[in-house]
DNA sequence: CTTAAAGTGTTACCTAGGGCACACCCGGCT
DNA sequence: AGCCGGGTGTGCCCTAGGTAACACTTTAAG
């Protein structure tokens, strides 16, 4: 019993962290916990089912989880988004979108709290704060598609892993955080491209003397120059 | 006056039914009415400047316009999106994202309502039901975003031109809408890729027997042939 | 009517990057 | 220890598609 409350106490403070919850009274989120119910998901392995995803709406408490789609004509797959502490999923679900085959996958030891869809509507009704910042997050993650699009379409690979790297980069020790655990292929499914052409890259990288690698370690050594790798300011 | 009473009746027609508007009191259209402002603007020039989208949120009535960004690097453009009637812009200054150099530019004649944010954000607080209406809206963009990375890096250009062909054609006569009177730099920046790509492949199209054209006339002649651009159902 | 500008059809060229193949390395398991 | 599987490092080959260049045609402007 101890420890039940202790959980419930961790998530309610965790929910109160989240910007998502500005502005929602603490009563509000009391009643929102008691509709969830949580699972965790040990490493890599757990991958949420569609009935699911399509029942029920989710918050990231801790770990990381991506959601891609697959390509069968190519064999190749497709990080639409990493999702994060903080995060909810599926939006799209909530509110109705089109049937899409999105898969959703644990990355590491992930740990969820989930509310079925009609309760979480009707709670969402109750609390328009919350839809609000809901509104917002929607909204940056529009963006970040556009910019998604855009870099696609307007950048070549090595440019789109610079820019992969600066953004997963601590800017003071040039450490990679976040995806330095991934495989070669998984970093080819966050910029659209294979595993061979990451690899090339980034070994190409290396010998620029940009980066260091080691085992589930990579450092950027020289900032500068990874930065001219996509800073394409032609002076 | 009479003129002005009968253009503001033709305003709230289009607003009630937008589907946007569902479950929105006549009384909060009217308010909201109250607070906007109308813009003609007449064809293919007028480009919306950003102090503009970033001070008002639009609703479009009639017309088309699209947005886009533009890479100097390689002086190409890329469409975003095509904004109709019942669309409404932009959602990011509505709820502040980050800057971004996106610009707007209608394709004809073009009748938009606009809000002040602040006015906008007040009656946003007021009419819950329009929130969730609009997020509905902005996960439907999502996905349409979401659909748009996955192709641009999953297929090549002959089977994003067909879809985009297939989507915008009356599935009765074959004739294409809406991009028909589009050039083939517009074309290019909808799928993305470049004008004389379009042309190579629009030609080649023609010479399958797949498709007619003529000045801002363009006609399928083979829906199957046409499916089987994009439906890569590999029996 | 004349001229400019925008759009089209078509060529030739060239390179980024997808595909495939194979050898290697390291960590985990029995 | 030995094996196996997932992750690497490289190579070569080949084609889609970006670029540039030109001529021609249509529309808009003066």
């Amino acid at each position: 019993m101890n420890v039940e409350l202790e959980r419930y106490r961790y998530y309610f403070e965790t929910f109160l962290n989240n910007p998502l919850f500005k502005g929602v009274s603490a009563d509000s989120i009391n009643e929102l916990l008691h509709l969830t119910k949580s699972r965790v998901c040990t490493n890599r392995t757990c991958v949420i089912d569609t009935s699911d995803t399509s029942h029920h709406f989710f918050f990231v408490i801790t770990g990381k989880l991506k959601v891609y789609v697959y390509d069968t004509k190519n064999d190749r797959q497709l990080t639409l988004t990493l999702l994060v502490p903080q995060d909810v999923f599926s939006v799209m679900s909530l509110f109705g979108g089109l049937k899409r085959k999105v898969y959703y996958e644990t990355l590491e030891r992930t740990e969820l709290l989930y509310v079925p869809l009609p309760e979480m509507k009707n709670w969402l009704k109750k609390n328009h704060d919350f839809s609000l910042s809901l509104m917002k997050y929607m909204a940056l993650k529009i963006q970040t598609l556009e910019n998604s699009v855009t870099n696609i379409v307007m950048e070549d690979i090595p440019t789109r892993l610079a820019k992969l790297l600066y953004q997963n980069m601590d800017k003071n020790t040039g450490v990679i955080q976040h995806i330095n655990d991934l495989s070669h292929d998984e970093i080819g499914a966050l910029i659209g491209t294979t595993r061979s052409v990451v690899n090339r890259h980034i070994n190409f990288f290396k010998d620029q003397g940009i980066l260091e690698v080691k085992r589930k370690y990579m450092r950027i050594t020289s900032i500068d120059a990874l930065k001219r790798e996509f800073d394409h300011s032609r002076v």
